[in-house]
DNA sequence: GCCTTTTTAATGTCAGACATTTAAACGTCT
DNA sequence: AGACGTTTAAATGTCTGACATTAAAAAGGC
């Protein structure tokens, strides 16, 4: 592991991007234990202070944890799904609030990417995947619910027909695309009439499910992405009005 | 912005945490200036070198940016699309290699995926796209190429396919699952025969792509993740009697 | 008015100290 | 011998203060 001194980036940036590089490459492997930060600062030549900074940077990653104490230190760690969720879920939440993409391209990625585990979702799903999914529906039709919680139930039922697709690494790059939208879900007001023909179409794909027919929520998942963006451009329209 | 004392993790996780809060929540905007770190070691009452194990962790996942010199300091990044293209190309890699996750999952992800963008890839492809996947056929037809070459050039190919959707969400999304999968292709040895047969299918692909139509990209990507499948189990096999 | 120099306010790096945590090593008693 | 408490050592976490480096603004000279 060695830095590239001709480099002009921070010295902490390079040797975090040695390690990562280590770790990336195979050559430190899963729970394997770094050099102590007192022993990394004289390979590299460099403090412990911007050791530690290196370390920092590769640990809100996830790429290392750390532990204190005799026998501690820094080790590589093992990547979960769910850590790598959480991550993919923040940056495609900011991805797409701060580079201000549209309802329209949002939505069309979302549908595009939820039909592709929609023949999967049909064959795999379990008791389990039906009770979340039927749950999420009971808890659409409750009266009194908000529209925050509406979306958030909405996200939790587009979440469990991804998860009945029962490919992890499906779940996790759906994660972003379904999670990310709720943000932009939140500027829609429901009204009683939108949410029932959503709420039909939620039984509808449930059905589906449950009968095992792919295509009847490939469709299904059609003709709710089709209405979903009618009521994006009514809100784009009602925006523009105000 | 505030920490919580009662909280047991280090004091730099929890400033880190309440930056970036701020951030995810709109608080702090887009090229925004953060307090110098001498002004925010006073704010959380903790030292400068905390702060900075702070800043750099936030660093770390492009939240922001920083820039020395007097007026200078640490600013709100505008997350782009390329940067988020990276980070999940550098943790899906990861996902897949530390989990074990099998070829068969990653594959069947990936063609899902892809098939998702077979559509809007018909409708939206552009002369630059074509060219790109022309391009690449042309250097899988070039004889003494190397595995890794025509695993490069593979993905290279696919993400012409993706990108030709023309929606930067997809494409981002798709980043994980098609760059992700190269280390696992490069373990396959691909006979002259396997890459001739690839080989025809990627340009039935491309033609179809250049016809606009949708369905027959579908149709033969299906056929794609067929073979490569097929691929994969031989030298699953082949390990298994070595 | 334009170019050069100086100032200044930031980050980047270093060295050394102390606090805290944790597991292993050691002793002691039963 | 084994169980239990104590000591010790090795690591990370935090603080302090200093100096180096950088880059923009301000000042000065032509």
């Amino acid at each position: 592991m060695k830095i590239d001194p001709s480099s002009k980036a921070d010295l902490s940036a390079q040797i975090a991007k040695a390690i990562r590089d280590a770790i990336v490459s195979g050559a430190l492997i899963v729970d394997e234990r770094l050099p102590s930060e007192a022993e990394l600062s004289e390979q590299f030549e460099v403090s412990r202070a911007t050791v530690r900074e290196a370390l920092k940077r590769l640990a809100a990653q996830s790429l290392i944890r750390t532990q204190r104490g005799a026998f501690g230190g820094a080790f590589v760690n093992r990547l979960s799904f769910k850590e790598a969720y959480g991550q993919q879920i923040t940056t495609s939440t900011l991805l797409l609030s701060m580079n201000a993409v549209s309802f329209e391209t949002a939505c069309e990625a979302r549908f595009a990417l939820e039909s592709a585990c929609a023949p999967l979702a049909a064959t795999r799903r379990t008791a389990d995947h039906l009770a979340t999914m039927r749950a999420e529906i009971f808890r659409q039709t409750q009266p009194g619910l908000s529209d925050e919680g509406w979306c958030a139930s909405d996200v939790a039922f587009h979440r469990a027909l991804v998860d009945a697709a029962s490919n992890p690494v499906l779940s996790y790059q759906l994660a972003g695309a379904v999670e990310a939208m709720q943000p932009l879900m939140n500027m829609i007001t429901f009204t009683a009439r939108s949410r029932e023909k959503i709420l039909s179409l939620h039984t509808k794909i449930a059905d589906f499910c449950d009968a095992g027919d792919g295509a009847g929520i490939e469709e299904t998942l059609e003709a709710l992405a089709l209405y979903t963006r009618q009521l994006g451009q009514q809100m784009a329209q009602k925006k523009t009005a105000s």
